[in-house]
DNA sequence: TAATCGTCCGAACGAACGTTCGGTAAAGGA
DNA sequence: TCCTTTACCGAACGTTCGTTCGGACGATTA
């Protein structure tokens, strides 16, 4: 979890702040982060409208009223947990693009990261495909950020790919299509059943890319039509 | 809407049934129709749990008390929808493809058929996939079993034609993927920037076909390993 | 004309919701 | 030792929820 996580509750805190919390800022955010976890389980299993305080309640152990101690809403928790996970994907998508040049690998990677992170984290990626418009005020607009984000990246790294092999087609629906295939798992995917992140993409990058690279083929060292 | 939606209600009903009610059986699944149809809207909007029955009794300009005339529960308004919007894609997809030989054409028939009327009916579509998990009891399991039907068809055609070709991948990766390729439109696609169905079941069925058959090429009249 | 039926409504029900209030008890610095 | 801060809780707040009750009123039937 991230060093800044006190800032997520804002009342009944010491007006005399920044002197000496520092002693047990770490027992706070371990704490916190119990909770979130639980908290991501929770609005896995029953969605975030159809969760109850009541619910966490039960799963943490924790009173009611206890639980507001840590932060100051619901909006919230689903806030840091979605916040928490889209930075987590970016962060390792980013460090493992470093010093890689190939295109087609760097697409490769995005693909892997992703299914990776994605199987790795199923529940908290789950809360965040799948409660993706919940969140309406500037807690909405800052998760929406990270991930506009993470969108231009991939549209970037299939733009990179499709121009260097001389392939024309949509980019916007090519990036969509491979969104689609990898973040639709989450209502599929059995541990028990189906293979590990690593099988998963391969085979699905295997599938994206003959399928870009061969559909989208055109004459070598043809112009656009315009 | 299908003739027998009479059956949605089950209380304060007349107890001589099957007399005289046919006069304005047609009235009664007219008006339903209408319900639903803003139903579909109010779910698509708000989500399943967050809508509320004050909401469609706003949206349909009818008291709260006299919606329930025409449905017993929230629960079976959507079981009413998920229900009605999966019969109508398997009837098409069906439909479509009676007569229909080449598996590769077959397999297109299916993804046409799919995102025509995942865009037609985008909002029942969207309740359809994004509250798949809401319903539990028989109105869930009966759901369920229309889905699972439908998935067994589509594996089939993407088998039947990966035998065609002499193509080796995971089947059930193979179908999942194109699901979530499919599916995924009802969270990015904006009829004012994208195409229409046509055109985009084109371009997913290019990337798709090309990707498997490439993908899962193997050398030519061998015989699998097993 | 009297009785019945179809359609709809105002008002209310109890339950569940997110959140807050006033407090307690242990820990720790002065 | 006293006093502040941390960590937590029982009980309740006001609101909203899905659903139901008893009845109204026009149309249809006997």
């Amino acid at each position: 979890m991230p060093a800044s996580l006190r800032t997520a509750v804002a009342y009944r805190r010491p007006r005399t702040l920044g002197r000496h919390i520092g002693g047990s800022r770490k027992r706070f955010d371990r704490r916190l982060g119990e909770i979130l976890d639980h908290a991501t389980a929770v609005f896995c299993d029953k969605g975030y409208e159809a969760a109850s305080m009541r619910d966490l309640s039960r799963a943490t152990g924790m009173s009611l009223a206890g639980l507001y101690y840590y932060f100051e809403s619901k909006e919230k928790l689903l806030y840091l947990i979605q916040k928490h996970a889209f930075e987590t994907i970016l962060a390792g998508l980013r460090r493992r693009l470093e010093g890689l040049r190939d295109p087609e690998q760097r697409v490769r990677v995005l693909i892997q990261n992703h299914l990776e992170y994605f199987l790795a984290n199923q529940r908290a990626m789950k809360v965040l495909s799948h409660e993706d418009e919940v969140l309406k005020n500037s807690y909405g607009a800052e998760v929406r950020a990270i991930k506009r984000e993470y969108y231009r990246i991939c549209l970037g790294l299939v733009e990179d790919l499709m121009r260097a092999r001389g392939v024309e087609f949509s980019d916007r629906i090519a990036v969509l299509s491979l969104f689609g295939m990898m973040n639709w798992i989450y209502t599929w995917h059995n541990p028990r059943v189906d293979a590990d992140a690593g099988v998963l993409a391969r085979q699905m990058a295997d599938i994206f890319l003959t399928g870009l690279l061969g559909a989208g083929k055109r004459k070598r060292s043809s112009r656009p039509t315009q």
